[in-house]
DNA sequence: AATAAAAACCGATAGGCAATCGGTTTTTAT
DNA sequence: ATAAAAACCGATTGCCTATCGGTTTTTATT
């Protein structure tokens, strides 16, 4: 998946903001950008398309909201991008994590030992 | 950056063979994919000025090569494609970890913890 | 040096997608 | 019934990948 600056503009808004209709984002987003309420309409719609917004008629205009959290498009997107590059039953993240261009911060390393002992819960619940 | 169909299996295919010219590309590639040696040229070309391949002339051909490895370029995209969505200070794998969608297995969680504790050992060693 | 072959280089086209917006239709409230 | 609001439709622009034909440049051969 694909995702224009507007677009990326607009999910980032509706994740502060719970729920809009096109006025609202307009009203924040459309009027410093200088575009018009039928963009930002566009852009509701091609989210909507795309299965990242879930919307319902609230009066005669649609309420949208977001249909995936921040961390869970954050990760469709890298596996999107690199699926092509990894083999099967490899992980993306963990490429990315050998790659030495990649730096953590102590805070950042624990963080990360903490996810991986919840996955590891995860996993032996499962089981 | 992005990154197209074609590009992609070009990469992989210089991953694989260290050094190749046009030719070389077009009848491992470009035969089978039914294009022709000038296409490959143009997506050579175009991964050149990406600054993802490098170039030297050899005889009257040029001779390309990956200036990058496939774990930093997968860092790298997936760096491009999260930007936006990061904050300062934040790391996008970090935010991926957390998404309920990732899931690993075993292997995979004591693969990520010996690269922590490698990340742990250069921090310590680089201070 | 002349010529043929190989490859680079240039330019054009098609296709896909985000962004943009004007105009028309539908819906809703007064 | 009518006006306002919003959806809907369709067109355009701009950017990028993929594609390839034709021209120029380079190299090797005779």
């Amino acid at each position: 998946m694909q995702l224009g600056e507007l677009e990326k503009l607009v999910l980032q808004y509706l994740w502060s903001s719970k729920e809009a209709d096109a006025k609202h984002v307009h009203s924040r987003l459309g009027k410093t950008r200088g575009c018009t309420l039928n963009t930002i309409q566009s852009t509701l719609e091609r989210l909507y398309k795309k299965g990242l917004l879930s919307r319902t008629k609230q009066g005669h205009a649609y309420n949208y909201r977001t249909k995936v959290d921040r961390n869970s498009l954050i990760a469709t997107l890298i596996n999107d991008i690199t699926a092509d590059f990894v083999e099967e039953g490899e992980n993306s993240l963990i490429a990315a994590f050998s790659s030495t261009s990649t730096n953590f911060n102590d805070t950042q390393l624990d963080e990360l030992e903490k996810l991986i002992e919840q996955q590891r819960k995860l996993r032996s619940g499962k089981v």
